[in-house]
DNA sequence: AAAACCGACTATAACGTTTTCGTGTTGAAA
DNA sequence: TTTCAACACGAAAACGTTATAGTCGGTTTT
């Protein structure tokens, strides 16, 4: 097993101080060109590499973006990390991720361990824990601390940073506008509890949108879900016996628990109801009938948010001034809504 | 804005020696327990945490694990994932995902960059252009520099290290053979191409199945895709007027096409036609009707990785012996299969 | 009273780089 | 011959730690 070979080994074995292996590597014209072909070749040799940790402790930066999420087992996360992994290869950085699990701990744990120097900046979603207890001096912490941060998703009003959203509000609204234009009159909502920042934007577009068009908000007609284990048999309940032409969720478990659950309820979607959720993931293609969603485009996201991340990184200047990108979604209409 | 304080700092603004900060925030006896205090309340004052770099320098191990995989919007992938950090955090390791994309370029990148001290060592699962050219290279070079790797499920022979994977074949016979037992005769084969190790092995179980069963193999019904992007025509046409009763399908996408061409094709699933698929994703359940898969316990497979890789890792001995842990798969059977 | 010991520190080296500032040897200009 | 660049290289510091090996005044041992 041959070791990695440093610096110092090649200028032993050459008999040079180690100053001119590292001035021969980087083709310093202080070096003769005999000598630094002699490196070279013996240093292309031995696969030489420069130890990333050394570079990192001597320039103060490791070129890695910390990433911190909920949960990986989740489609939009994932879309999102494939947008920042993309761009941030492209400028020559690693990510790192970390998932806080939903957990308020897990989440301060993590954003302390990574900035202790094994990151330049975060691109984080907060943790739904975190959005409920309303606790953000962890992350604040590290602010203070100059490293930058980018927020995504489930952003925090309160912490003054980059942002990357998409407009919640008004892909709702426009998702709901759409099912108003199919005539529908008594359309459903389904969300999450209120302290999810998304669920509440999302429940603003659709409120936004019923009253826009003269109609009633009724609260009857909307549920709020806790637990997304037991949403499938919640979603039934709730919509037992309900007198409804639509339906609007929040998500992309919802809708398909919600057709699901008029289905065995005896009604037709698309035909008796029209049903859109939000995010397009896999099974929204896949199911039957396919499902209409709202697309958050992911990707662009974590491309977004990557490129805030690394403008800020290498911008001599410390800016001041933070901006919230809010991204456009976009209204994908498959079959389960009436044509 | 503060920046992080360092050591250094500490011991100047007390005016003792770094030494003897270091030795006191140890609790060392060496010190006496009023210079402790003192340095101990000052450093919790300013919030003091080592620094990761050089800690990592300092004791030539970064406490982070590399983990390389094809794909980052993935289930499967995703469990594995989450598998492996979470034995990861519990044993004090970090984890840094790099994503081939499944080019062999890219995956020699990342392995080549992390392996210039930013991980102890690697849990990968290669490339399928890797696995097509059968160079492996990158890979023996970083074991023969010391660093252990752990393959997962796409695993390569030719390379010696600890591996993980199911009993693919395994998982097929038994999902096969439940068809068989269902009184299924003409059963279909939805594979990938060849060099995909996993999908020749579940290929292999299959036909194993039958052989066992004194049933025929029928080259016919058995259909080899290259591109996952355009299966669903592909499966369509495949199954155009071929007389079946069941399908086995290696993963969950070819499983749900299957399902819509037969619907297509006017077949009833599972009345005339029971379908069995791989890997329960998020799909499988909501799916109507909800479809039988062979589970890869993706998050088992991503803790034992992870057991392996740290056992190596902070084993003193310099162990030879490399195991391949084989996972048991689980038949879950749902409503895809005639009862 | 000399030798040994002890308590409470400090200095130094090391991890692997890069970079700034020397320094000794040429060859040429003065 | 003296002076001075130019050249080719080396020494040392720095990044932030930790571990090993001193140091030094004071107390115990004999």
């Amino acid at each position: 097993m041959k070791r990695k070979i440093t610096l110092k080994q090649i200028a032993k074995e050459l008999d040079v101080s180690v100053s001119t292996v590292s001035k021969a590597l980087k083709d310093s014209a202080e070096i003769s060109v005999d000598t630094k072909e002699k490196i070279k070749a013996f240093a292309k040799l031995y696969n030489y590499k420069p130890n990333n940790i050394a570079l990192s402790l001597k320039n103060r930066k490791t070129k890695t973006i910390g990433i911190i999420i909920p949960e990986i087992v989740h489609h939009f996360f994932t879309t999102v990390i494939r947008g920042i992994e993309h761009v941030a290869n492209e400028k020559g950085y690693n990510v790192i991720i970390c998932l806080s699990n939903n957990s308020f701990d897990k989440e301060v744990l993590n954003l302390e361990f990574l900035a202790n120097g094994s990151t330049d900046g975060f691109i984080m979603s907060v943790a739904k824990e975190t959005q409920q207890k309303e606790d953000y001096h962890h992350i604040k912490e590290v602010i203070s601390q100059g490293m930058p941060v980018v927020m995504f998703d489930r952003v925090i009003d309160e912490v003054i940073c980059d942002k990357v959203v998409i407009s919640d509000k008004h892909g709702a609204f426009e998702a709901v506008q759409y099912l108003i234009d199919l005539q529908c009159k008594k359309i459903a909502l389904i969300s999450t509890v209120d302290y999810v920042s998304v669920g509440k934007l999302r429940t603003a577009g659709y409120k936004e949108a019923l009253t826009t068009n003269d109609l009633e908000v009724n609260e009857d007609l909307i549920l709020k879900i806790e637990d997304v284990d037991h949403s499938e048999e919640k979603i039934e309940e709730f919509l037992k016996g309900k007198d409804i032409d639509a339906v609007f969720a929040v998500n992309e478990q919802f809708a398909v628990n919600a057709i699901k659950a008029l289905t065995k309820l005896g009604k037709k979607v698309p035909d008796d109801v029209s049903v859109i959720g939000f995010t397009d993931g896999v099974v929204s293609k896949s199911f039957i009938p396919s499902l209409s969603t709202v697309n958050q485009h992911g990707e662009d996201m974590g491309a977004k948010a990557a490129h805030l991340l690394i403008e800020r990184l290498e911008s001599e200047t410390e800016e001041q001034s933070f901006q919230t990108t809010v991204l456009d979604t976009s209204l994908i209409i498959r079959d389960s809504v009436k044509k």
